[in-house]
DNA sequence: GCAGAGATTTAGCCGAAGCTAAACTTTATA
DNA sequence: TATAAAGTTTAGCTTCGGCTAAATCTCTGC
């Protein structure tokens, strides 16, 4: 029903939002040219799937994000299902989960959920909204805005930027590994946190994109 | 590279082929109008994937057929990969494996290789081609060409046709299983087999579509 | 050897989604 | 507060891949 175009259009938005999201920060997400992004903006709107007020931004209807959540769990669950099967690497994830995810049927979809047994979270710790876009609540902060010394665990690292994902992987700051801030650089907002005994420098841009939470549990 | 429409345009040639392709027989295989069909055949021709002579029909030239191969290539790897892991029907494999196949990066497409072992048939039967599109001498035949009384064993099964796939599914003329001819009707071509030590009527259609080899090692 | 049937191609249209250049709004600065 | 800069939209073009209708070619039967 609706073409690779629009639903990435719409992922895109999902993933800005939830405020409304400027055409021209739409159109950079998707290496597009900010008129493109205007004529799809207008489609979408027709189509109820977006709300857009001419030079004011658009952000998504309800409509609009139940699609938009349907590509996300798509695409989340193909990472975790290749992240089962293949053993590719982490950054490689995101990629061939970007290109499949538009031609994952309902069928296949549910199949796969069950392979994994209805995962709740991708490798990369990101929630799986369910089949009808229920996403849990999130119940993690920013590395950068933990609290120093209280013991936290590493529950989502982002998936897109594949050098930031490598860098991470190698320091060891994966989903579930536990780890303390023990210093913050007040000026630019990095981090120092120690795992493992080992102390770590985590730049301001890496610290935001880190999400951590209290137990080993949630 | 190739768009979604040119590599199923060159997988249906090579469907159709190895000899000349009618315009007319190509857009009924594609569900398309003839005249798109002559038009998708220029463009295909310009770009040397095609020979096309007017009002003669088309054939793949040789990078058209290593395009064609490498979609073939894909889909009968993700056959057997989805098989493998998760269990769908032998018939919903293909459609599936029909949407997924234009999205499968070389690099995917090589982990699924290797997690299967480099294998050389699809669960239907059929030859899956190498990386360069190498594919294996058949030594098998159609059922309905083979000599009465000679043991066989089933080799291929179609894929496309689902209604079919079912039929000989619940018949137990799947990859692998021993049978012996023991008539065929000389008129409409049809067969009756004899598989473990019952009698199977086989229409000519289908006895068409199947095919049978000797040993049960091809 | 020609007429008509059937297949094929050409011509011309459409919608999706991209682009650039120009026009228009909004915001920020002097 | 006026004007320039920045952001957004409109206008108009392109390519791809469909479609229908009309023209053209091939082939077969007379």
């Amino acid at each position: 029903m609706a073409s690779v175009a629009v639903e990435n259009y719409l992922k895109s938005m999902w993933e800005l939002g939830p405020a409304a999201v400027a055409t021209q920060e739409l159109a950079q997400h998707l290496a597009v040219a900010p008129a493109s992004a205007t004529r799809m903006l207008q489609r979408l709107s027709e189509r109820g799937l977006v709300a857009h007020t001419p030079y004011r931004g658009a952000s998504l209807t309800a409509a609009g994000e139940r699609r938009a959540l349907s590509v996300v769990r798509r695409h989340r669950l193909l990472e975790t299902f290749l992240a089962r099967t293949l053993d590719l690497g982490r950054d490689q994830l995101h990629d061939e989960a970007e290109r499949l995810e538009h031609a994952l049927s309902p069928a296949l979809e549910r199949a796969i959920d069950d392979y994994l047994g209805n995962p709740q979270r991708d490798p990369h710790g990101h929630p799986i909204p369910g089949p009808q876009g229920e996403l849990p609540p999130e119940g993690d902060s920013p590395l950068g805005e933990w609290p120093l010394d209280r013991p936290a665990t590493v529950s989502q690292v982002p998936d897109r930027d594949g050098e930031m994902l490598g860098w991470l992987e190698s320091q060891g700051l994966v989903p579930g590994r536990e780890l303390r801030l023990v210093a913050r650089d007040p000026f630019d907002g990095g981090v120092t946190v120690k795992r493992d005994g080992r102390l770590l420098q985590v730049a301001a841009s890496v610290a935001e994109e880190v999400r951590v939470s209290d137990g080993g549990a949630e």
